[in-house]
DNA sequence: AAATAAAAATGAACTGGTTTAGGAAATAAG
DNA sequence: CTTATTTCCTAAACCAGTTCATTTTTATTT
């Protein structure tokens, strides 16, 4: 069980759990280890698990039909990753989530979790927590999308998440902005109009 | 009771209840009528409703510094609607919320829906799905402004809601979609490069 | 350490969508 | 039914960000 304890203390932080409910809780969670760009979900594959990340990064996008890339998601250690709708609703995936590093994750099936919350009822305010801190997030992002030009939405995530632009390929991050990986380039050696 | 039911059955429609829990969530839940262009939220005061329309029609949005507006989303009969940021972190909002039409609302206080949560714990389950829902439809809007041409979301807004384009002004479709209103105008004249 | 592949930089030409400024229609109000 | 207000349309100039094509740098593999 110690190697799922990460799992187990995220939960803590949100509702209270007896030692019997915490063993409950570790027996149907499991440790994968992935390489450097290897892929735990793929498009047109429905989506099983859902992923907290122990160790590494990874990143959730799309491919468009131009053969574009749109970058949805990041996640490093602590964070949770996965395509989301496709997990919910049992359907194939529209997104890869690829190891930008090495990685370790603690992984919970989509059948187990949904016998763990009806078993440990108190489960669904946690993941009712989650889900609604995640889509305010999703809400701000789309809102700073709107409001906001490319260099004001770079300044923003560089001063928020440092760390994570630290870690992944230029392109990703460009792409999870908004825009070209050309312009990040210019952003960041001050070729833009202003500045 | 009689007049609070529409939320009710939209409850059941996720989880089953009892007569006495559907009393005892009856009564923590009020009927309001606003009037055309009245505010039912504001930046700077706490959002302390969540508002189900049984009649009308409402747009989130938020005013940028430049003074440009960004709609976040519309609902009509059988929607929720609130600043969803400032409900749950009960924080001060940062959009208006305002009726397009003379409206009927059925809403309850952030606090007394904490307390129904607490007394009946299988609307934490109601809440996880809808929010869950809520979050995967928010990241497919998130990608498709990615993704497609003004042209192309104006399309995919049109078959999906029709209805709703039917009864909002331009200026606000306009601002949802993300683009100005001027070329929403090119694009309904077909003025635009392409098609 | 050499060879190869992947990622980042650069610059010129271009384009999807904005801005500005106006006029025409439709709604609402007296 | 008349006036005021809000909403919608048009058109030309403009710009933030893209595209394309090539080079340099940095990782990865042998």
């Amino acid at each position: 069980m110690g190697d799922v304890l990460p799992v187990i203390h995220y939960i803590e932080r949100y509702v209270d759990l007896s030692d019997e409910e915490k063993n409950h809780l570790a027996s149907f969670l499991k440790i994968t280890k992935v390489k450097k760009r290897q892929f735990i979900v793929q498009p047109g594959f429905v989506c099983s698990h859902k992923s907290y990340v122990v160790k590494g990064a990874f990143r959730g996008y799309l491919v468009d039909k131009e053969g574009r890339e749109h970058t949805l998601s990041f996640a490093i250690e602590d964070w949770w990753i996965s395509d989301y709708s496709s997990l919910i609703y049992q359907e194939p995936a529209t997104l890869f989530v690829e190891a930008l590093e090495d990685s370790v994750l603690i992984q919970i099936t989509y059948e187990d979790e949904q016998k763990f919350l009806a078993d440990i009822p108190k489960l669904e305010k946690f993941e009712r927590i989650i889900t609604q801190r995640s889509l305010a997030f999703q809400q701000k992002r789309l809102l700073s999308n709107f409001t906001k030009t490319a260099e004001e939405r770079y300044d923003e995530f560089m001063s928020k998440y440092a760390a994570i632009a630290k870690r992944v390929p230029q392109y990703a991050l460009a792409s999870y902005l908004g825009f070209s990986t050309e312009y990040l380039s210019k952003i960041r050696n001050g070729k833009t109009s202003k500045s």
